[in-house]
RNA sequence: GUGGGCGUAGCUCAGCUGGUAGAGCACUCGGUUGUGGUCCGAGAUGUCGCGGGUUCGAGCCCCGUCGUUCACCCCA
């Protein structure tokens, strides 16, 4: 009877050994400025009513109109899979009342989402984000620390062929104002449907578009940034002087578009430049009216996403990923099954004083087991057998040079921990 | 959703104008009665993604299908 083999869902990205100690590692790196920043975790459902992304991300973006995972529970509620984080983060702080205390909540979080795209390089169905949000200040300066924040994670990871965009999207007024001479420069182009019906239901979007017809159609479009009002181009021009007192490289750029429609004021995205089609390895933004649409009070947040993946592709394209670093302390080669008791109740005891040990199972050849040792990048390796059991002594291998010496196995423990200091100190 | 590339051993791949499958690495065992790394020897491993067609004969050609990958739309 042969069973047919089953593969993993379509577009999703496993970290298996060797690589996952290096996801691991990226994603410790880029959470790593925010948790010493302040800011503390929340852990979140994977899975939510539905209402809560066409609520609070929006119909008409691609995400929710077309690139949700959604179905229904057994008791008829629609649920669906998180496109996004700071949703969910906003659902949760108004569902615990976290606005009610300090301001502002400070909060992180990490873990899958879900976009059923077509996936291509840098993009899968399943992606790993970790993100901040700040919630309940409006204050240029905590924009500028939370930019901050985020480069200092890509920073962690040695990346250097990243730029940072920034802009700003302006308040209400200023958004309308520009919609409004927007639109009159759109009617004028000559456009497919598809592009019309994007135009109608956010013109801002034209200005993403990679095609090179519209790229240069929209060269002359008025842009957002020249109808700021007052107001909200002195709190840019703050974020702006806030980043340069703190030294973070950024380059102003007017025709930047989010994919979200929750974005207000200021925005920003990390792009790495040697990633291929999909080079945001990060991006956020102020959040005016997210809150209030989500039944909570009228705050304002401020928050980003860092793509775990995406980071990890531009590290290793930097060739930024250290090696991989564990290895045992001690790797013990029991030969018997007398002899595999004692290995067992050894490694309890020593693991116990923050010891790593390894032990070879399977009654594999000794050639063998000591390759494994090898492999494993054990220290020390200890053989145990029948003689050593009864004469209450090992013979301690140091892998490094070969070199035996002899153990009372009741000095194991402290020869072992004096062995490990000394080789640390070096 | 649309378009292109690619599916051969565990991994990376080779396989001429069609003649019934190979390398390197990895793995196992041995050279050393119980001591790794180098070296030497031996060994195991494939429905050539799947289905159909053309042919005396298909890994190679044709059609379909699935998977994968890159790009578009869009995004982390």
């Amino acid at each position: 009877m042969k069973f047919e083999k089953i593969q993993a869902p379509k577009g999703v990205r496993e970290y298996l050994p060797p690589e996952s100690s290096a996801f691991e590692w990226v994603r410790e790196q880029l959470i790593a400025p925010a948790k010493a920043a302040g800011y503390t975790l929340m852990e979140l459902p994977v899975f939510e009513d539905t209402n809560l992304f066409t609520r609070g991300v929006g119909e008409s973006t691609d995400v929710v109109s077309k690139e949700m995972y959604t179905f229904e529970d057994r008791g008829g509620r629609s649920i669906t899979l998180r496109p996004e984080g700071t949703a969910g983060v906003m659902r949760a702080v108004i569902e615990a009342n976290l606005d009610r205390g300090q301001l502002p909540v400070k909060v992180w979080y990490s873990g899958q989402f879900f976009r059923a795209e077509r996936p291509q390089a840098g993009r899968y169905r399943q992606f790993y984000q970790v993100g901040i949000e700040a919630i309940g200040v409006d204050d240029p300066a905590l924009d500028a620390e939370v930019i901050a924040i985020a480069d200092q994670g890509f920073k962690n990871l040695g990346l250097k062929n990243y730029r940072l965009d920034i802009t700003s999207l302006g308040d209400a007024a200023s958004r309308a104002a520009h919609r409004v001479d927007l639109m009159k420069f759109i009617g004028q182009l000559d456009l497919d449907e598809a592009t019309k019906e994007r135009a109608s239901i956010n013109p801002l979007r034209l200005f993403d578009d990679k095609r090179p017809q519209m790229q240069s159609a929209m060269a002359k479009a008025p842009l957002l940034l020249d109808y700021l009002s007052e107001e909200s181009r002195a709190n840019f021009d703050r974020v702006k002087e806030y980043l340069t007192v703190m030294g973070i490289a950024f380059v102003v750029n007017p025709r930047m578009v989010r994919g979200l429609d929750y974005y207000t004021g200021t925005t920003f995205e990390f792009v790495h430049s040697d990633l291929g089609a999909q080079s945001g390895i990060g991006g956020g933004g102020r959040y005016d009216g997210l809150m209030e649409i989500l039944g909570g009070q009228t705050l304002s947040g401020i928050g980003f996403g860092l793509g775990v993946d995406r980071a990890l592709l531009a590290a290793v394209a930097e060739g930024t990923v250290p090696g991989e670093e564990f290895s045992s302390d001690l790797f013990i080669i029991p030969l018997g099954d007398e002899a595999k008791s004692s290995a067992l109740r050894m490694a309890q005891e020593l693991r116990a004083r923050s010891i790593r040990i390894e032990i070879a199972f399977g009654d594999r050849a000794l050639k063998g087991a000591m390759k494994a040792a090898d492999k494993s990048g054990a220290r020390y390796v200890i053989v145990l057998g029948d003689a050593e059991l009864a004469a209450g002594e090992v013979e301690l291998k140091r892998m490094s040079d070969g070199v035996i010496s002899s153990v009372k196995i009741e000095q194991l423990k402290s020869t072992l921990i004096e062995a490990l200091s000394l080789t640390t100190l070096n």
